[in-house]
DNA sequence: TTAAATTCCTGTAAGC
DNA sequence: TGCTTACAGGAATTTA
């Protein structure tokens, strides 16, 4: 399921495929993952509109198109947005295509007049939303080896970005930043756990005012951006707290415990381009590396590897919990 | 106002 | 082998 580190890695990888390049049409095989505006007026406003940024905010992807508005993209738990050649078959679950112009890593297509107006730049971007994706230095930027290469020898060849998505968790939303925020389809979301500016205090203070389990404000989107419920386990256990602790009772040591963890585990995740435990794939189809690495998610029950002792899985905010008694206090 | 519970949805695995 | 059932989870909505 895609968290902050999976939607990070498939926005760096699909960013230089994308920017600079012109939604020639949009087709909606099942239309009610729009929500919106209404499906028709999607497709009509979206044609012939150029993507001019892409960005992420939390766990959405986020488009930055010609005339102020942007496509929102939320994978929800098995959404996947992928870059193909047109006359690549359609897979099961493909609920929207963007048939795109010419490829813009190609000198002789849309991104020799590349428009660096707006999105590209992400520190000017509007701070609402979040100016910035808060993209770590290095990380899913530099890509270990050639990703999309066997796209397409042929620059000119039609080229369409697809959203598929078996459990429709997900959704598609269009329109200005102002417009989203204003209709509610779009939340207000908390800080960017991994951009420098995120300070420990900052967590404390989330953390202080909220009686329910620590468990529960780190999946909240509106205390903290991005983190689910793979990097919120794997973060308790690292600070070596429990997730069911009322979040209000934490020190200011153990926050910035937590803080540090936190950073530790996202960072660590889109280095490794992401934790494929279920459906996830990145835009080319390919798995992270995270799932290899992860310290108590999906491991209920096997020891743990500081002390040996079974971890335990309890339910908490509505999600499976796994933590070792003995390690986190 | 806040927190918890419910709902949506389909693929997968377990149990019979 | 084939059927039923439980489970996974992000976030909006409903209930307490």
């Amino acid at each position: 399921m895609p968290e902050l580190p999976e939607v990070e890695t498939i926005v760096a990888d699909l960013r230089p495929h994308l920017v600079g390049r012109v939604i020639v049409r949009a087709e909606l095989p099942f239309p009610t993952i729009v929500r919106h505006p209404e499906p028709e007026e999607f497709i009509d406003a979206i044609a012939g509109l150029r993507i001019v940024g892409m960005r992420r905010r939390g766990k959405f992807i986020l488009l930055d198109l010609d005339g102020g508005g942007m496509l929102v993209v939320h994978l929800g738990m098995t959404g996947q947005l992928r870059l193909v050649d047109a006359d690549a078959p359609i897979e099961k679950h493909t609920h929207a295509i963007f048939s795109l112009d010419g490829d813009s890593t190609s000198p002789s297509g849309a991104a020799r007049h590349l428009p660096r107006e707006r999105g590209s730049d992400l520190s000017n971007s509007p701070s609402e939303l979040g100016g910035d994706s808060a993209s770590p230095s290095g990380a899913a930027r530099h890509l270990p080896r050639e990703r999309g290469s066997d796209l397409s020898n042929s620059p000119s060849r039609p080229q369409q970005l697809r959203y598929r998505d078996p459990r429709r968790f997900g959704r598609l939303l269009l329109g200005t930043q102002e417009e989203l925020l204003a209709s509610k389809k779009m939340p207000r979301l908390g800080p960017e756990p991994i951009d420098p500016a995120f300070a420990p205090d900052e967590l404390y203070r989330s953390l202080h005012r909220r009686r329910t389990s620590l468990k529960a404000v780190l999946l909240d989107q509106g205390a903290i951006a991005g983190v689910g419920n793979i990097y919120a386990d794997e973060s308790m256990h690292r600070a070596r707290l429990r997730p069911d602790r009322i979040a209000s009772g934490l020190s200011r040591k153990s926050a910035q415990r937590l803080h540090e963890s936190l950073r530790d585990s996202l960072l660590m995740a889109i280095e490794n381009r992401g934790s494929s435990v279920d459906t996830y794939r990145d835009a080319w189809g390919e798995l992270g590396g995270q799932q290899e690495q992860l310290l108590v998610y999906g491991r209920a029950g096997e020891p743990c590897f500081t002390c040996g002792r079974p971890l335990k899985m309890i339910r908490l905010a509505g999600r499976s919990t796994v933590f070792c008694t003995k390690c986190q206090r």
